[in-house]
DNA sequence: ATGAAAGCGCTAACAA
DNA sequence: TTGTTAGCGCTTTCAT
């Protein structure tokens, strides 16, 4: 095997060359060389500029930030001699003068699932437009103390506003939100009553159209599957109820599983389904997840998708075209949701919830039920 | 459909009863009840703990921080002060007056594959542990101009440290960094010629063993999928080449395919494979989700895998699990990665270069090749 | 078109 | 054990 490329990289040698590289180099007397060494350790500051320019900091404030009146000459002059300088301005020491600072903090639930990469690409891609930077913070959903962390962080940084995705935050923390007089906005989920701008899909309908295609199909005996304890994403079941109902099919409780919208719950649900003696013949997942964990566990039974049971899901995140069979899901309009929610946030009004529009959209994982196969109906 | 449940919180009708409980609620006096809402608009400061309490600032801020000596009766008190008055602080002027702050930036490369969740993961509960924020910045893997505007961030917040997740930092940035003494570190990939520490797999080894792995297994004619034109990640092919080399396989280029990680690659390279007059028998993809495009190319072409042709993948992301056949894979210590990235940008001490372990995980996606069918040999 | 000066809220010497 | 004081680097009136 000889001399082993990878483990070139780890021998010293290269450090300590550039280290000598630095010190010795561009041909200037040492004196020199080690002056600029060590300004190198402490930031260059407005006042250096000024200093240097023989200008006040304040035309130099100006004069970086584009505002007040200037020679185009001093502008130019202060803006090329800053980056000549290496001038890279102290952000807390902006912040603090101002008041608040050029970052959006984006508050998350643990929960596992996928659909928030979207989201969150969505924020980023409208907060760079803007210039904000994105400050990710992590929350439990039930948990309050990891709640209060979390919103206290991005009151502490006195952030430009608050992004809450699919959380559901505590009612005191509402609170403290309108009382530090915080922008705050809710997606994918929809939290506090109204007292909170919610962006988000409409549970209810799709629950209630995700029933309907599955009907419209042919099937009869449907399950859910994932569906949490609480929060807006319960309204999937009043939908789904409804249209069982609009469609003179019997609501079955027994046939609602409770879940956290992970894989594992897919996994469970369908073990348990294929042991009833009356078994569903389609299954809707609270997530793509829920359902690759389904759509995985009948077919381990031997089961085939979609001729034996039929699995569609909520979210349609990229992995729904990536796994075989290709889920039939209703597609969130995540992406969108960010971009639309940095916007609303930063809006000058109050802005007011709304839905985004979904889609279902058929892939191989559903397919005609047991009543257009002239079975029961 | 009567009423319907979903529709009842968009009415404004909540909104206004809200704001008429707080502005006539509690049974106080109009002006007092006034004076309170006012004073909920700016925020509670150090100062006005102080004054409240008959102490000065710095006794507060001490007392706050439980720095310096103080009664234990007077740092409670103040606590408590605190906490009844809602006051939280400013990390602008903390982080001004101590040049630092309390937050650390993880900059993440644009690339559409999905191991970083995992190394974000680990990152943030190993920043939590040390009550650190995160700071998200994406800059593309290529563009100069995204990578010194987040590194131009991650400086300008003063942040502890900068970590580096599978981006291949800009020789000019690196000595950005370099200049204002910045801590960084490199997960994931190898950048920096050694003047900065990076804690990765060892892609040759990884590449090495794959391969092995294959040949292991019975087969001869082995491809690489996916794999970039730079970076440390290329070593993959180094001790790929190398293993067939070792066990008297002519290497040839035209068995590397090139790409991004991506799950079209896998495809792609997949639909190029099968259409050679020799095809290759085992594929080895550059990330779980070329090998998951790679599958389900060969499959929608009327393969199977892994009779007809195995895959295998480097990463070992969740997904591998997921999917049917399951993917053999690489795995990579993702989670342990973003942990001791942390510990280690933290550390007093400089921070080495080093490998993490990883294991092969042997999965339904690999069998036996045609060498051990009897065939080549 | 530019400068002088006053802080933003906090921490950390140093005094007491 | 606590208070006094001096800024951190920047923005922003208000003068000039």
């Amino acid at each position: 095997m000889s001399i082993q490329p990878h483990l070139s990289f780890i021998m010293p040698g290269r450090v300590a060359m550039m280290a000598d590289d630095i010190a010795t180099g561009s041909g200037m007397g040492s004196a020199e060389g080690k002056m600029e060494v060590m300004a190198e350790a402490s930031r260059v500051t407005l006042k250096d500029i000024a200093q240097r320019l023989g200008l006040s900091t304040a035309t130099v404030s100006r004069s970086l930030s584009d505002t007040g009146e200037h020679r185009d000459q001093t502008v130019r002059l202060v803006k090329e001699t800053a980056k000549e300088m290496g001038y890279i301005r102290n952000t807390a020491a902006a912040d603090l003068v101002q008041g608040k600072s050029h970052a959006l903090a984006v508050i998350l639930s643990n929960t596992k699932t996928n659909f928030d990469s979207s989201i969150i690409e969505g924020i980023e891609q409208s907060a760079a437009e803007r210039n904000l930077d994105v400050l990710i913070l992590h929350a439990g959903n039930a948990d309050l103390q990891a709640q209060r962390r979390a919103i206290t962080t991005a009151v502490e940084r006195a952030v430009r506003g608050i992004i809450l995705v699919s959380l559901e935050l505590q009612e005191s923390l509402i609170a403290t939100i309108e009382q530090v007089g915080m922008d705050c906005i809710s997606l994918s989920s929809f939290v506090g009553g109204g007292r909170l701008p919610c962006i988000t899909s409409d549970d209810y309908q799709m629950g209630y159209e995700a029933t309907q295609f599955l009907i419209d199909q042919g099937h009869r005996r449907i399950g859910l599957a994932g569906i949490p304890q609480h929060g807006s994403i319960t309204l999937r079941i009043s939908g789904y109820r409804q249209c069982l109902e609009d469609n003179s099919i019997p609501y079955r409780e027994s046939l609602v599983f409770r879940g956290g919208c992970l894989y594992q719950d897919g996994i469970a649900t369908m073990k348990h389904c294929l042991k009833s003696k009356e078994p569903i013949t389609a299954l809707i997942g609270a997530s793509d997840l829920v359902a690759m964990g389904a759509i995985n566990q009948a077919r381990d039974q031997g089961l085939d998708v979609p001729s034996d049971v039929s699995v569609m899901s909520f979210d349609g995140t990229d992995i729904v075209d990536m796994v075989r069979p290709t889920i039939t899901s209703v597609t969130q309009a995540f992406h969108r949701m960010g971009v639309e929610g940095v916007k609303a946030l930063l809006s000058a009004d109050k802005p007011s919830s709304r839905f985004l529009p979904f889609r279902i959209i058929s892939r191989q994982s559903t397919g005609p039920g047991p009543c257009l196969h002239g079975d029961h109906k």
